[in-house]
DNA sequence: AGGCATAAGTTGGGGACTACAACATTTCCA
DNA sequence: TGGAAATGTTGTAGTCCCCAACTTATGCCT
């Protein structure tokens, strides 16, 4: 019997965010031959259970719609979920057409999965129900710089500050884990993530041992990215680029044909990284001239002399600033639409989310911005993107985490639940 | 994990193919939509007849291995391909290991499509079978530089002399074309083509009408990257982008989590109009320093006095050259290997492919280009990748807009092969 | 208030597909 | 020459979905 889920990990480490990628290396399979009807099956519980959780509440008639299916297949589908305590039906609100009024469906919030997140210098817990619901987080400061052991835990301590506060009936799920490095998507290992020093660190193994929960490890950026094309400005959305500006540095993501990008081992996105400016300043990454050193948050507050103390211009730039402030802000404007239309060149997305500081620079000078990405890019591509704010706030990596913890259950809903 | 080949993401190519047959609405909805038995079927025969097509010959017992589907069943689904006449069964060769011999599936050659490649000074009409097969090709010289209508009779012309000459028994499946420029990927309309000169012109339809086939469009170097990852450098890669230096420019694509990246609108891709000399020369695309303009054919022969006359060093470099020569192709090796740095820290690919001259500057410069690309790049995303010659020669695009042709029919052979 | 139209859930029959097991066939090797 | 190994073939059972007919619930109109 394929005990889907926890004991697999490649599964689920591929089957990351929303779509089923085949590979075609097929010696693994010969072991585990599939049941294809049963797989059929579970495909309609996947695509049921997956679009409650992220478009929320629907209806029967409306999953019907959605789904294609019979509604005598949907019924019994739903009463599936049902029965897995996955979903819950509702009697319908009042009155909003004619017709039998069809129950409403909507995915338990009480299933939920830890999200963390290590940075420089705390650990943010949270935990997360179906539906992109955060029901609680805490923030567990570390002493100096976050080691690794600190990291497990404030990991630890997070979970049991957030389990003794949950309501009785939650079912745990799995914990995510956002790191701002590069990990590798076939261990979850922190291959190198400069600014916490980590290097090699089989961060998933350690947290999946010391919390007895099945873990996921993703990038920061490829999480956030996950959340906001599921719950926030990406929603519907199949391609899309997100370049979030932290203090430290730029992450970059993409989301392309509906999947996230990932690269052979899993380190894609490294959009910070591509070159903007040859005769821009050196980069720790040993380049001159990358996005991330060119539009940079410490060189805005090296202009206006302030100390960094964290959280500054994350969401805005004050509009009555100095005449430098003011110039840097249009010079990394600039640089910013520079970047923006090479990456429309690569990726010819639908949209462009831009989080962090980045917000706040489109929010600043957005007509800048969109001049300098319609005058480098061609235009069949420019014309048609749009470049968005990013709309979760400091939930954002907490759904995003949550979100890789959910991945294999939104994908095989009994062979993950029922094995609880 | 379950499954293996049989259920790859719906590539979004094919779909629109089959709105055409009138099937189901789910088409559009096909990331969400619920999944039928009927849809089993269909996706294993898909995996059967693709798996014959691209890999050649398969005996029954390997093919039996690499679904994971029983025995029985892949008896049933490889009769139903015979009996459409896409593939044939063999008695086995000789004496290969004991038990009872497996019968060789092999796909049918005489299942065809035309492949159209338009350039500037002629079009190139090739007919294709299944298992790319190259069975003939013409070229037809234009008058002048080529117009729609020189491109369209062409097509016909080339079509109908191929057709004379070919075997009784063959069965068209349809068109494909490589179009040099940006080609919107819904309704195959070539957006723009600089070197033809071409604007919003609606080529699909155009040749479909003209032909009377089930036509497919895709720019050149995207159906290159295709033959390269089915029948070439690429074979088995999931993970990998493709530069292509013809004459007029630099070409890109990459292959993603298996899929070839389309973008929106299907104009990603455009690789080589990303960024990697601020200081270099204006572009046609009104940037600067694009890697078409540092790294270009017309620059060297510039630097040898020699005129253009098409087809030389796309695929040797001289290795006695003038020391202008050398001095040229070291800084365009240099520039390079930034270009293929930043693709890299975008894309993490397995493989990084090149065809035309930059084939032959790779094949002239391979330590030098390695370097750079190791100087700029992460290093464990440099580590690990391979940087390759394209392998396809003359027959590339042939092969690879063949291949657009037979998506729709290796998607759903039943529905192809039986409405024909 | 009571029918009528609309919309949706429910139930049972039928079709399609795959797995499995038992049996038949072919080849290699001792 | 016979046994082992590998494979094809056939019939049964199970799963899943669709469809049609029936039932239930609501809004609207007379």
């Amino acid at each position: 019997m394929p005990d889907v889920g926890y004991c697999q990990r490649e599964d689920v480490s591929t089957a990351q965010h929303l779509s089923l990628k085949g590979e075609l290396s097929t010696v693994t399979a010969s072991r585990t031959a599939g049941s294809r009807n049963e797989h059929t099956h579970r495909r309609n519980l996947s695509a049921m259970l997956t679009m409650v959780h992220q478009r929320g509440s629907m209806t029967r008639a409306e999953l019907t719609r959605a789904t294609g299916l019979n509604r005598s297949t949907v019924g019994a589908l739903v009463g599936e979920l049902v029965a897995l305590d996955l979903v819950a039906e509702t009697d319908a609100p009042a009155s909003r057409s004619v017709g039998r009024p069809s129950p409403l469906v909507t995915a338990n919030p009480h299933v939920v999965a830890f999200a963390i997140n290590p940075d420089i210098d705390a650990v943010v817990v949270g935990v997360v129900g179906l539906g992109g619901v955060v029901h609680g987080r805490v923030r567990i400061a570390a002493q100096g710089d976050l080691s690794v052991t600190q990291a497990l835990d404030a990991t630890e301590a997070g979970i049991g500050q957030l389990h003794a506060s949950m309501a009785r009936e939650c079912l745990v799920m799995g914990v995510g884990v956002a790191v701002p490095g590069l990990v590798r998507s076939t261990d979850g290992t922190v291959t190198r993530a400069p600014h916490l020093e980590w290097t090699d660190v089989a961060l998933r193994d350690l947290i999946a041992t010391r919390t007895g929960l099945p873990t996921q490890v993703g990038n920061d950026a490829g999480v956030a990215m996950i959340a906001e094309s599921v719950f926030g400005a990406g929603r519907g959305v199949t391609d899309l680029v997100y370049l979030n500006g932290s203090a430290s540095g730029i992450g970059g993501a993409a989301l392309v044909g509906g999947a996230s990008l990932r690269g052979a081992d899993g380190y894609a996105g490294e959009l910070g990284h591509t070159l903007v400016n040859s005769d821009g300043i050196a980069c720790h990454c040993g380049r001159r001239g990358c996005l991330e050193t060119e539009v940079n948050l410490q060189r805005i507050l090296a202009v206006t002399g302030e100390p960094d103390h964290g959280g500054q211009y994350l969401e805005h730039f004050p509009a009555n600033g100095s005449t430098a402030l003011h110039a840097e802000l249009d010079r990394q404007a600039d640089v910013l639409g520079h970047g923006i239309a090479n990456l429309i060149s690569v990726f010819n997305p639908e949209a462009v989310v831009l989080g962090g500081f980045l917000s706040a620079l489109y929010e600043a000078r957005p007509e800048r911005i969109a001049q300098a990405v319609a005058a480098d890019a061609f235009a069949p591509l420019a014309d048609h993107v749009r470049i968005e704010r990013a709309q979760l706030g400091e939930n954002l990596l907490m759904v995003g985490a949550a979100e890789l913890a959910f991945a294999a259950l939104l994908q095989d809903p009994v062979g993950v639940a029922s094995g609880t």
